[in-house]
DNA sequence: ACAATGATCAAGTTTTAACTTGACTATTTC
DNA sequence: GAAATAGTCAAGTTAAAACTTGATCATTGT
């Protein structure tokens, strides 16, 4: 619902449970209670979980009956995909610039 | 220097003032106190978000006298990259499989 | 019908991250 | 060599995430 600002996705990746649900998100799709079996917390804290990854639009689910199933989305990866090639091509046009002050071959 | 993970990284960028940072980093090189200019928070606090964007590997510093000079470099968005692409190309092995669950067409 | 399952809500607690203060060091500049 | 500038350190506070508990609800199986 909320707009999945780069914000949102980079918040909701932040934190390591998130990021093992949509690691096992990316095989199949899968129930809350499925998707909360491995985690040594409540459902309550899973379904809390589920929330920001659906605010950030990485996951979709869809209620039928009394199972929820959850499956990745595109948009938020599309996001974050779009944040990392804008500030690749912004670099390039400042590479000279960088080189100038700091002459370790890290320098992005 | 410890390992840049994808979590480091996202955590990183989890912060809307290091993601300004990087930002503004992406134009051109920075001293700590220029970098610090815009926000309203104290020079220490800066420091402390600079540390964070050094261990992502997404900022390289470099004292010289008393200042210190900061600038983007490549790792911490190569692992980014690296994060999305892998899980981009385990997400088309499965499209099937998710389509017959859910029948929605934003299914990743 | 009633028990079990799958999930959700409201309201709290705990843990972690962000930020502050005050003191201190090293480099410049005057 | 004194004062301003640039940054750093240790230790504390505040604010925000993560997680819990104890209900409650709707759906499904017996």
């Amino acid at each position: 619902m909320t707009e999945p600002t780069a914000a949102r996705v980079f918040q909701a990746l932040a934190d390591s449970t998130r990021r093992d649900m949509v690691e096992r998100l990316t095989d199949h799709a899968l129930s809350v209670s499925a998707l909360a079996a491995p985690y040594d917390m409540s459902l309550t804290a899973v379904g809390q979980h589920l929330a920001i990854l659906e605010a950030a639009e990485l996951v979709v689910t869809q209620k039928t009956g009394r199972v929820r199933t959850c499956a990745l989305t595109r948009s938020g990866f599309d996001i974050l995909e779009g944040w990392l090639k804008a500030r690749r091509s912004r670099w390039e046009q400042h590479l000279d610039r960088l080189g100038e002050i700091l002459d370790d071959d890290h320098t992005f």
